[in-house]
DNA sequence: AAGGTGTATTCCACGATACGGAACGACTTT
DNA sequence: AAAGTCGTTCCGTATCGTGGAATACACCTT
């Protein structure tokens, strides 16, 4: 069996069909996104109930249950790498006004571990949990500059670069020059390429050995963030990076 | 089988296993833990991590993974009541200066939801996800308050009343006199009787036909609320969760 | 270098266990 | 009243998960 256990794998399954929907599922909804017979979503759900992880409301309908919320949060808690980082995300996030990120690569995509948001009615919002694109967010830029050379080969390879703006890199060259670029420059932008009239401001995280473990960003509207507070809020955070890596166990840089 | 299916049963207690444990642990360790032959725990946890609810670290320690995090803020983004109340609590953090949480009953537990943090340096701080007991926090006695009369009586007779502070209501009669008094006063009060120096004002929300669904609470260092402070905080929160309960769905009250 | 431990992982024959069709009861809809 | 939902329970079958044994590797100690 690819996959394994068939029963966990179903089950999980299930799982994932109810985290994609918004509202509560009915046995015979959830059999027919798995393709399973009621019968066995039902013994999978029960079990699932059991345990927590599902809550069956009383109309009928099956939900997630807190035991997700609950170990999701647990897991943060207990990540080295986020209680390191979070008092200088609050820090951060504090001394520029915008919102702060903590990013790590996972999949081949970026993946948001961490925020502190501004205060600002017009700020940039992203979920904790939520995936982003490498090739096109400052953070996902910093990260990619951290893959080994057939890393990124196998990324370029495998990735469409889709355009989302206009100032989306699309073609492979560009952006493994812009990695180039990063590489030696030590921090990242990204000039609305994921977003019209968001722009970001990444450095690398790293571990012990030097290699990237995560990005840092500052994220916020165009108006706010000029060419020149960019330069300013990218000093910075380089300084604020290389705090972090030290905490983390990096010698070097 | 009391427990449904045996293999995702097991799964599940391996994901708790890993959820209980601030570091990774390795095949045996969780094999010992949740008392299964290497072998077995090895196929769940290769299937677990196939769907990303579990990764594989190099140096031979499995993990909780993304997936569960991700899973976990889904679930929260996707609630309706975590979505009505979000504004509200911004509302209620800023107003207040203290930290505000909404909280709602499970397994006889209350669980945080959400919250917004005070920006003091002195603040009451709780994690999303994190439970607490319903006898000792102003939240949960709001929520025992929502309990009907033979509810009540099984969660007196199956939860043993802890001494936490010298403040702590330790006596069946107490409790119930206590909820009775919260029921038509509309709001309830923890005076440090969970942690010492930590005072709490909490309200229902309430969904249609006036069943409790939820509480709203806020609380702070007994230096910054006295008496009168709290007053005024529950006067406040009075309205606001009558607001909140009338987008609910509330038309009582 | 040999012998010990501790790991993680793979294999396989056995039989417990999960499977899914069918049947049930309680609903709406036609 | 009939035909469609829905969720849930039952049960005989064979599939699928099981766990011991074997393997492989890394690390100690002798």
């Amino acid at each position: 069996m690819a996959n394994g256990v068939q029963s966990l794998d179903r089950a999980l399954r299930i799982l994932e069909v109810l985290a994609s929907s918004d509202r509560g599922l009915g046995i015979s909804e959830v059999s027919r996104r798995v393709k399973l017979p009621a019968s066995t979503s039902h013994r999978l759900l029960s079990t699932l109930s059991h345990r927590g992880f599902v809550t069956q409301l009383g109309d009928e309908t099956y939900q997630l249950g807190h035991k997700v919320v609950e170990m999701g949060q647990t897991y943060l808690e207990a990540s080295q790498l986020c209680r390191t980082v979070r008092p200088f995300l609050e820090n951060v996030g504090g001394r520029t006004g915008e919102s702060a990120f903590l990013v790590v690569a996972d999949r081949g995509e970026a993946f948001y571990v961490d925020k502190v948001e501004s205060p600002r009615m017009l700020r940039v919002f992203s979920r904790i949990g939520h995936r982003a694109p490498l090739y096109c967010t400052a953070s996902g830029k910093i990260l990619l500059s951290g893959y080994a050379d057939d890393q990124l080969k196998r990324y370029l390879k495998q990735t469409r670069l889709i355009r989302l703006t206009r100032n989306t890199i699309t073609s492979a060259a560009a952006l493994r020059a812009e990695v180039q670029n990063i590489r030696h420059r030590g921090y990242a932008y990204d000039l609305e390429e994921c977003e019209g009239g968001a722009r970001c401001i990444a450095v690398p995280l790293c571990g012990f050995n030097g290699r990237v473990l995560a990005a840092l960003s500052v994220s916020g509207p165009s108006s706010r963030l000029s060419r020149k507070k960019m330069e300013e809020v990218a000093g910075f955070l380089t300084g604020v990076g290389k705090q972090i890596s030290a905490q983390l166990g990096c010698s070097i840089a």
